[in-house]
DNA sequence: GCCTTGACGGCAA
DNA sequence: GTTGCCGCCAAGG
């Protein structure tokens, strides 16, 4: 169990109030939450989401907009077709288009 | 108890 | 624009 239960049910949190058609980042949500130095811990709090959680983890990638997690998902592809389906636009095969699509939940807030 | 790895980010060269 | 290094917290070996 996590050190901070709280940090983890943050990250869902965030993550779950991310657009349909849009992204964020790691680095986006660990601000959001007020600690920066934890976006490491965002990407290791989602890779340790319990199945069954309403949480589109798909739409939280790294500051270059790859998909970094694919793996997580099973397959790259499948965390890619799930992003494209929703409008997600990709400047390449695991890269989507930050400049386009990024959501920031700070800017949410403000 | 120590060392390495990891869904990352920012800054410097 | 690209490459490299450091920092940060937590978990696994």
């Amino acid at each position: 169990m996590p050190a901070s239960p709280e940090f983890t049910e943050r990250v869902y949190e965030v993550v779950s109030r991310v657009p349909h058609g849009r992204v964020t980042t790691y680095g986006r949500v660990a601000r959001a939450l007020g600690d920066v130095r934890g976006a490491r811990m965002v990407g290791w709090a989602l890779h340790g989401v319990p199945p069954g959680l309403d949480v589109p983890c798909q739409r939280v990638v790294n500051r270059n907009g790859e998909l970094t997690g694919g793996w997580h998902f099973g397959h790259p592809d499948v965390m890619r077709a799930l992003l494209v389906a929703e409008g997600v636009p990709f400047i390449e095969e695991y890269r989507v288009d930050l400049s386009r699509c990024v959501w920031d939940p700070w800017d949410d807030a403000a």
